[in-house]
Parts: C-alpha cells; sequence; structure tokens
DNA sequence: GTTCTTGCAAACCCTTTGCACGTCT
DNA sequence: AGACGTGCAAAGGGTTTGCAAGAAC
C-alpha cells in the first residue's frame, strides 16, 4: 500500500466536492466513500473489481453507483479510463503518474507506464496537419521480451 | 467503391488460404466469402455491420462465424481491429494503410488516419528502455475544430 | 470416417436503465 | 417539499459458447 500513503485523500476530497458543487450533483457519503476506496485500489482497477473491494470492506454500495461516480469522478479529472483489450475499462487515479502511457507485455500481461514528452509534441504536430486542436491521446505498446518466455517479471509476477 | 478496385481480392484470398492450411484449419466457402465481403465494406467497419451487410447482400451467414472468421483474419494478418471509445471493435483491411493510426474528431466523430515514422522509432526507444521488443503499438488523438463546433468536416458529414 | 465448421440460440460479460425508496438541499 | 441519488434487478449491447447438423479432409 505505499502508493495510498503518497496520496492526500482529503485534497482529492476537497476537489471532488468542488466539481460536484460547481455541477450542481450532489455530495453524497456513497460518492465520497468510492473515492476513498479507489485510493486504495492498486493502481489499474476495474469497475467490478472495486466493488468487490467495497462489498469485503463492509461498505454497501451498488455497482449502478460506483459505475455513475466513476464517470463523474473522470469528469472531475480525479481518475483517468482505459480500454486494454479483453477485458473491461481499467481505471486509475490520475495523480498518481499523469500524462503517462502503457506499455503491455503480451508475455507476462505485466502494464508498464511511461512518460514521453516527446510524444505530446508528436501528436500536437500531427493534429495540427490536420487543422485539429489536441484534446488527449492513448497510446498502447504492445511488447514482448526479446527471448520469448523469458520475460524478466514473470517470476515477479508469479511470486505475487 | 474506389478503395474496393484496388484492392486485389484474389491475392488475399490466396493468403488466406495459405495461412489456414499452414495452420490447419479448413478453408470454408463461409470463410473465403467473408473476405470477399470484408473488402467490400467501408474502411471502419464492426463484426454486426459485416453482418449485415452480408444478411442484405444474399450471404447466408450466423454472427458466429463472422466473428470467428474475424478472429482468423486478424491473427492471418489480413484485418486489424480497434477499440475505439464507445461501441464495438471496429475492423479494417489491413493492406489498405498499413501502420497507421488514428486521429478521432470528437466534433463530428471523423477519424482521420495517419502515417507517422517518427512515433515508430518512438515506440520501438520506448520499449528497448524496458528491455521489451515493440510487436505494435496503437494511437489515439482525441482532437477538436479549433473554434468550438466548427469542425470544417461537419458539413461533409451531414451531406451523407 | 473422423474431425472441424456452421448456424442457431442461449449464455456470457460489462454496463446502463427503470423504478421504488431514501437522502440532500 | 422537491429534486436528485441510491440499490436492486432487469435489460441492453457486443461477443462467445454449446450443441446438433453438415462439410472438409
Amino acid at each position: 500500500m505505499e502508493t495510498a500513503e503518497r496520496v492526500d485523500v482529503e485534497q482529492l476530497k476537497e476537489r471532488f466536492a468542488t466539481f460536484l458543487q460547481e455541477q450542481r450533483y450532489r455530495n453524497t457519503a456513497e460518492r465520497m466513500r468510492i473515492l476513498e476506496c479507489v485510493v486504495e485500489m492498486p493502481k489499474h482497477f476495474s469497475a467490478d473489481e472495486l466493488y468487490v473491494y467495497m462489498r469485503t470492506h463492509g461498505e454497501k454500495v451498488s455497482r449502478a453507483t460506483i459505475y455513475s461516480t466513476l464517470e463523474l469522478l473522470r469528469r472531475c479529472g480525479l481518475v483517468v479510463g482505459h480500454r486494454f483489450e479483453g477485458g473491461s475499462t481499467k481505471y486509475e487515479l490520475a495523480v498518481r503518474l499523469p500524462n503517462h502511457d502503457h506499455l503491455l507485455c503480451t508475455d507476462c500481461g505485466r502494464i508498464v507506464e511511461f512518460c514521453a514528452p516527446q510524444l505530446q509534441e508528436l501528436v500536437e504536430q500531427i493534429s495540427q496537419q490536420y487543422a485539429l486542436r489536441a484534446v488527449r491521446h492513448s497510446l498502447q505498446i504492445f511488447a514482448q521480451c526479446p527471448e520469448f518466455g523469458r520475460c524478466p517479471y514473470q517470476r515477479e509476477l508469479a511470486a505475487q
């Protein structure tokens, strides 16, 4: 849980409260508890994983509320959603590592996050070529270990 | 249908036939007819759009066969699948424009394809930093018109 | 003749929705 | 009081699967 300590939950809750107020949404206990639990989740989690986590930690909350609150958190900018291949949308706390993209190891499923400022430049350059203004982007790199089946992180993953 | 004429269907069918043979899949009439229809589809299409197209063009085929054949075509490299935001997976013929990415206008929904060789370099560079070998990537840029609501392609889109 | 593929429908997963009840303002 | 949010279950869209009949090898 080392990542959790680095995040100032109270500050996030304030930002969320301000957003809700400005957008004329109601500040409910459920919404704040969901934000608290989002902070406690591992880096990438699905709506259902969050639901299971909350139900197994004594929180009484429905899937519908989780989905709707995650959408509010996304619009508030506190959470980012990614549609990786295969399953469901994965969410992550935006404050953990802003403006990053993902490298997905097809050997072990590991997700590596990276920041590439040059990519931002490239994205803006390409958008300008089409007379458009880049709002955001999503780059996913699918990669393998140089020697097939010898992913250096496979052991690490198995140990978890 | 100008794009269709530029594609050598027979050559694609040969490539698919070779793939099926090598992988010990059977060469069936359905699989070849699906490939023919994929060539006739607009650039980006969903499995269901292909299904509807085939059913309205006298082809008797099931959704299950469409999905399984699209997966074979993908593994054969003839077709690429994209998970844009919102709906279903969109497929496209790989030969039309290889190694490209997508710019999505959030005003009009238009999908612009672009090739950026610098991106390929960047992707490889990033992968190497993590001792991985890039297999493929997917970059989606979400963009808007400089003046809100004045997308130069909106008229074009409405005219269709 | 055996194994694979097909078509159909049902199942499946993830997400959204309708509704009655509860809560915030 | 009124509008909005919640929980539940049911519906929804997209995709996959189980099975009997049919086709490829």
